[in-house]
RNA sequence: GGGGUGUUAGCUCAGCUGGGAGAGCAUCUGCCUUACAAGCAGGGGGUCAUAGGUUCGAGCCCUAUACGCCCCACCA
């Protein structure tokens, strides 16, 4: 065995570690059928930039659930990949360029994708070193691409399949357009915030000036956007509004522009917002555009790609529409149009990847028609195919399904799967095909273009469970055995834009649902709970941390006492403590690697050989299985942090404070016989130790069982299980004891401030033999941890004023420090002591006089009561006896 | 407007199906004890937001209130 560094160095190990682990391919998953498939497909990164803290999160967790699935016996495959993310790509992208004089244009479509194709192959290799240094166990010979060839055949499958059954359509209507980005967005995709504006109170003159309202020949409408009111074809009332019900079908002549209008009356309207009164722009806005269909209204375009003002022969062509909105209200007021303006707080939709304000425009565009869709996606969740971690997100995936609109998947840009659909220029109609088109399939014609559109990112992403594996080819080995997956890992910022979307897909493509369990993870905030964002500066690297402290340490510090569904924050010192935590595991195994000068052998498979005699050996295997028993339970459960806490405890308290230095004792003093046992179990907890971690923080614990354990791979371990036959339970619960026992000692020496090379002998009362022979076969232990020079068996002692008195259940000890003994403090205490055992007896003394609670609760509760009783009375008596003789 | 969620130690957070409140950090005391000062030993610190209710028993379940956060809708 190789000699430990005295300090724990993540850097030394991490990527020699990763490498041994590539090159023995551990990672493999392949179709196997002596095995169980278990199954993650990674959240493909954008190839935008490089990992965030939140990645790192969803990695940690993912890596975490695939390792210990992989010991567990699974055939455990994590797909990795990375998504395309188109207008988020094609904006950098054109950035770059920018950067560099050029012009995506000049360019053109071909030269621009090349630019694509290269920016993509640099920034996904940065993110696979990033996932590496992670320690991500993914199978690299899968890495997948949204848009490589398998990916994009299943897009053209999918969109072929989709638009046959009609569920696919092309429509003219409203939609949410970004000026800046030059292309269509969802619904998903808009933003809305908060922007401070005004309210202006326009006057629409009615044609005919008899008509009055309200004794004026005028309404007044109140609108944010004035410049819209260039494209109003009507105003609008609500029909059951009685002010206004003699004026609806009357004329009204447009401000500035002139145009004879109708006001009409439509639901739709607010009687209580404002006056009453909605201006009506079919053409920009949502809720004007669908009353205008029901109404039949003149829809006018006043708005360009550019969000310029489009309106020939007047003053406001070509202008900008912020220009514009300045000059209408100034030309309003000049003619005495404005009635009065406030100012006024109000949502503005903005375009989530660049947060240019969008403009509702009329497009003819691509659409999903989800009614159809969402129904069996509804049901996959209601039936208890699809589960979420934590459930209560299911409401929020069901509330979306259940409001779903339909989804606008053209966009005008060139980074993407472009549209599969081809139009004849001879005979005007379309060809929708999943393969290479070269001629109308109506008639004949070469004489065809292209859609000009490419595909809304997701679209491509709500394929990748099943296309990752081999689909559309559902005789692909891979995903006749993978598919569907386990479980999916992501954070509940993308339920709408993503999961929702793989599981109708999945459902109308594969049949399937493509996933049993959605395990939802929250954001990792700063140390003032703020969202890590570029603007604020406030993000922290992962690699940066990984620098200072290592994968392994960043990995607990994500892991631990952190909820599924729950936000983080981020502290420099929760990475300082789980380093501290490895350095503690690290240098128990130096402890035991440089007391095992013999090197002995241990081998794994053959526990029975191991000499368990002693009591601490009994207490720490016992503990041992009770700690895997749990932890099994927790990560099955996905409480990862419950689970690494409870092993954080074993190790670090149980192992390394007690067991290791219980077994000092013997291994500084012992025979080689009992030597070799203490060595032996020694490996035997701190193997089991490495298992149970490994799936956590993988490097280190890699690296320490090489060490240890002869050069063989961690990684493909077995997970340890549960073992009936090391129950063990009177031999731990004599062990308990005795902590208990050392553990007041030394309070009471503490307490005293008595120096530690003052080692009393002790009295010891006992009433039980149980409780004697666990002093008796721990008596070098007390001595030892307690600093007690000798255990003395009495009867009992004629006066206390001599000693201090520990009182325990079946026994006292007396502390024979005369000196040190002030009789007045000591009395203090004893009442103390007293007022707490008898605060316990009259509980317990309520709980069995309650007849209600003897008669329903369950009977083992009952007979713990009665235990304790028992204990705290005889406690009782111990103590007064003890007062008594002071 | 609808939905979700939070309020637990000085700080950040755990707390599984209801059965005597936990961790890390911080703090105080004493220790350079030959695995580890990135450490050891010991201590202090909580009316589990408030008010009701269900229950033998509530941090946990129900109702209401207060304050906070998130998501959806987007009233011109």
């Amino acid at each position: 065995m190789e000699k430990l560094e005295k300090n724990y160095s993540p850097k030394d190990i991490e990527d020699r570690i990763y490498k041994k682990w590539m090159d023995a391919d551990s990672f493999a998953a392949n179709p196997n059928p002596n095995k169980k498939p278990y199954t993650i497909i990674m959240p493909p990164p954008n190839i935008t930039g490089k990992l965030h803290m939140g990645h790192a999160l969803d990695i940690s967790l993912q890596d975490t659930l695939i390792r210990y699935k992989r010991m567990k016996g699974f055939e455990a495959l994590w797909q990795p990949g990375t998504d395309h993310a188109a207008i988020s790509t094609e904006v950098k992208v054109v950035e770059k360029l920018k950067s560099e004089g050029k012009d995506k244009h000049q360019l053109g479509r071909e030269g621009f994708m090349k630019e694509a194709w290269a920016w993509k192959e640099k920034y996904e290799s940065n993110i696979i070193e990033q996932q590496k240094k992670m320690g991500a166990s993914c199978d690299w010979s899968k890495l997948r691409f949204t848009m490589d060839e398998g990916c994009s055949n299943a897009v053209l499958k999918t969109f072929k399949e989709l638009f046959d059954k009609g569920l696919i359509y092309k429509g003219k209507k409203i939609i949410n357009w970004c000026p800046v980005c030059h292309t269509t967005i969802s619904d998903a995709e808009v933003n809305y915030e908060e922007q401070d504006g005004a309210l202006y109170h326009i006057r629409y003159y009615f044609e005919d000036k008899n008509v009055k309202v309200n004794g004026k020949n005028y309404i007044v409408v109140a609108t944010t956007r004035p410049e819209t009111m260039l494209g109003d074809t009507a105003v609008a009332v609500n029909p059951d509004d009685d002010r206004y019900k003699d004026i609806v079908g009357k004329y009204l002549i447009l401000p500035l522009v002139g145009r004879r209008i109708q006001i009409i009356a439509d639901q739709y309207v607010d009687m209580e917002f404002g006056t009453g009164f909605v201006k009506m722009t079919p053409c920009h806005d949502p809720n004007d555009f669908e009353v205008g269909l029901r109404h039949n209204l003149e829809q006018i375009q006043i708005l360009d790609d550019d969000a310029r003002i489009t309106f020939k022969d007047s003053k406001y062509d070509g202008m900008d529409r912020v220009e514009c909105r300045k000059v209408i209200v100034e030309d309003l007021k000049t003619q005495d149009f404005i009635e009065k303006i406030e100012p006024y707080k109000h949502n503005v939709g903005t375009h989530d990847r660049c947060h240019t304000n969008i403009e509702p425009m009329i497009k003819d565009q691509w659409f999903v028609k989800m009614e159809p869709l969402a129904k069996p996606a509804i049901d996959a969740l209601k039936n208890g195919d699809l589960k979420f971690v934590p459930s209560n997100f299911a409401n929020t995936y069901l509330h979306w399904l259940e409001n779903i609109k339909d989804w606008c998947i053209s966009r005008q840009i060139w980074w993407g799967h472009r549209i599969p659909v081809f139009y004849c220029k001879d005979c005007g109609k379309m060809t929708v095909s999943d393969k290479e088109v070269k001629e109308c399939e109506h008639c004949k014609s070469k004489n065809i273009y292209q859609d000009e559109d490419t595909l809304d990112t997701w679209f491509s992403s709500a394929l990748w469970p099943f296309s990752t594996l081999g689909w559309p080819d559902t005789n692909d080995e891979k995903y006749k055995y993978f598919y569907p997956t386990d479980v999916l890992v992501t954070g509940y910022d993308i339920i709408f834009f993503w999961v929702i979307r793989m599981v109708f897909s999945g459902i109308e493509q594969t049949g399937k649902c493509p996933f049993d369990e959605v395990l939802i993870h929250g954001i990792v905030r700063d140390d003032q709970g703020r969202k890590m964002s570029k603007s604020l500066g406030n993000g922290i690297d992962p690699l940066d941390i990984i620098k200072d402290y290592g994968a392994d340490a960043l990995r607990l510090a994500l892991l631990t006492g952190n909820a599924p569904g729950n936000d983080m924050r981020f502290y420099e010192s929760r990475v300082e403590a789980a380093r501290n935590f490895l350095n503690k595991i690290w240098n128990a195994t130096r402890f035991i690697i440089m007391n095992d000068t013999k090197e002995l052998s241990f081998d794994e498979t053959k526990i029975s050989q191991m000499n368990i005699d002693k009591l601490e050996d009994k207490w720490i295997i016992s503990k041992l299985n009770n700690t895997i028993k749990e932890v099994t339970n927790n990560i099955e459960k996905y409480e990862l942090g419950i689970a690494l806490e409870k092993i954080q405890k074993f190790v670090w308290e149980e192992f390394c404070d007690w067991f290791i230095e219980f077994k000092k004792g013997i291994l500084y003093n012992g025979t080689d016989e009992e030597k070799e046992a203490a060595i032996y179990v020694l490996k035997y907890v701190l193997n089991n130790s490495l298992k149970l971690l490994h799936p956590f923080c993988p490097f280190v614990t890699e690296e320490i069982y090489g060490k240890m354990f002869d050069d063989k791979l961690l990684i493909t371990s077995e997970f340890p299980e549960y073992n009936s036959k090391f129950g063990f339970e009177t031999e731990a619960n004599s062990l308990e004891y005795v902590k208990n026992v050392i553990t007041s000692i030394r309070n009471q020496r503490a307490e005293l401030n008595v120096p530690k090379d003052k080692k009393p002998d002790i009295l010891v009362v006992a009433s039980d033999e149980t409780v004697k022979n666990a002093y008796t076969m721990c008596s070098e232990y007390i001595k030892t941890l307690s600093l007690v020079k000798d255990i003395k068996f009495v009867d009992k002692v004629d006066s206390a004023n001599k000693y201090i008195t520990l009182t325990f259940d079946k026994s006292n000890i007396y502390i024979p420090f005369e000196e040190l003994v002030d009789t007045e403090k000591e009395k203090v205490r004893i009442e103390g002591e007293i007022k707490k055992v008898e605060f316990e007896i009259t509980r317990a003394k309520n709980m069995l006089s309650n007849e209600k609670f003897v008669s329903k609760a369950p009977e083992q509760k009952i007979n713990e009561e009665k235990e304790k009783l028992k204990k705290y009375e005889q406690m009782l008596v111990d103590l007064k006896n003890t007062l008594e003789k002071l």
